[in-house]
DNA sequence: ATTTCTTCTTGACATATGTCAAGATTTCTC
DNA sequence: GAGAAATCTTGACATATGTCAAGAAGAAAT
């Protein structure tokens, strides 16, 4: 149930078995099945999820009640609404489980004692942040700017998992175009 | 010149004089005219940049030349390729100064030392990360999918400072759209 | 296996945004 | 303060992408 999460953590901080053990306790493990939510927007974000197995998505729901994907992730991976996680306010964010999932869940309360209590875990959290931080980077560098055709490719490169596990018309929607478009623009590039 | 900085380490964790003077000495003023590099394409990114005063952009180069505008930054704030700056791999980012600078930097092994040796120095930038982490996700939300229009309102309405003192050939290029289009959106949103 | 729901494809057409080119402003530099 | 850069605006036109609508294909549920 652990293995992924304390994979996680030894890949980015030696640790004891004690100080894993530690924060094992108090993680709570929860089944989601596809479809369902882990955060609904207008709730306030109360916990940080690690994926153990399955995939999720999150997204925000536009003006004509469009969904625009932000993020997706499968296991070995976070996701949480950490805007509402740490301001405390509503969270514009719905998280919804793409395939049967196994999640860890640590609330607020729970996080702060172990970035108090254990070393380790702050130094995970900040090797965390950064290379999400630098994945978020390079998302937009890969976006901004290019045609419909050369963000898809990008993704294909980058992020083949993606473009495995996802339905399309979700991908189109991460990239900022129709479902229609990518449609049209994957027929093209078959053909080449 | 440290004020700022050390603003910003105060405002997210209480420190002692004794470890604020610590963190100080293991940084380098620099100053930097307007349009001087502070990294270019192609070296590898080894420091960090607290600025002091003054504000810089970072930004890419395109196949035909053109610039893609990634990051503005002005006084408290950090800037650098932290990609590179982890990886140790070239760089694929300018930095350049929008007018004169004065900043503070720290390379590699300062920051290593910081991190390794003063606590609240990892929690400090533990919660910076946090913080830029959350401020990208929310620019790509204020770009993705979007009209132009739409991306620069919610400049306007975020992030004034950049509107303010940022040319607008720059911030069309940040928001992905050409200046050509920014200036037609611009006339048409006074004209309301 | 049949039905139902979800996802993907295709066509015809509309529209936002890009491109190219020129001139008008504004801002820097000496 | 004059000249040179840099920046911004505007027009005419091209084109990528969006919109709407319908049907096909595929996956999930009973």
């Amino acid at each position: 149930m652990f293995e992924l999460l304390i994979k996680s953590i030894q890949d980015k901080v030696p640790s004891t078995e004690e100080e894993l053990h530690l924060c094992k306790t108090h993680f709570t493990p929860k089944r989601l099945r596809r479809k369902q939510f882990l955060l609904q927007e207008g709730d306030v974000c109360n916990r940080m999820a690690f994926i153990e197995k399955g995939a999720l998505y999150s997204y925000t729901t536009d003006a004509k009640g469009g969904q625009r994907v932000m993020q997706f992730a499968f296991e070995g991976f976070w996701i949480s609404d950490l805007y509402s996680f740490f301001t405390r306010e509503e969270s514009k964010l719905n998280i919804e489980a793409l395939e049967d999932c196994e999640l860890l869940l640590l609330d607020h309360e729970q996080h702060d004692y172990l970035l108090k209590n254990v070393r380790q875990y702050e130094t995970y959290i900040r090797i965390l942040y950064q290379n999400a931080y630098v994945a978020l980077q390079q998302r937009i560098e890969g976006t901004l700017g290019l045609t419909a055709e050369e963000k898809y490719s990008h993704l294909v490169e980058q992020y083949a998992t993606i473009v495995n596990r996802v339905p399309q018309h979700l991908i189109a929607s991460y990239l900022g175009i129709t479902p229609e478009t990518l449609s049209r623009i994957r027929k093209q590039m078959a053909s080449r």
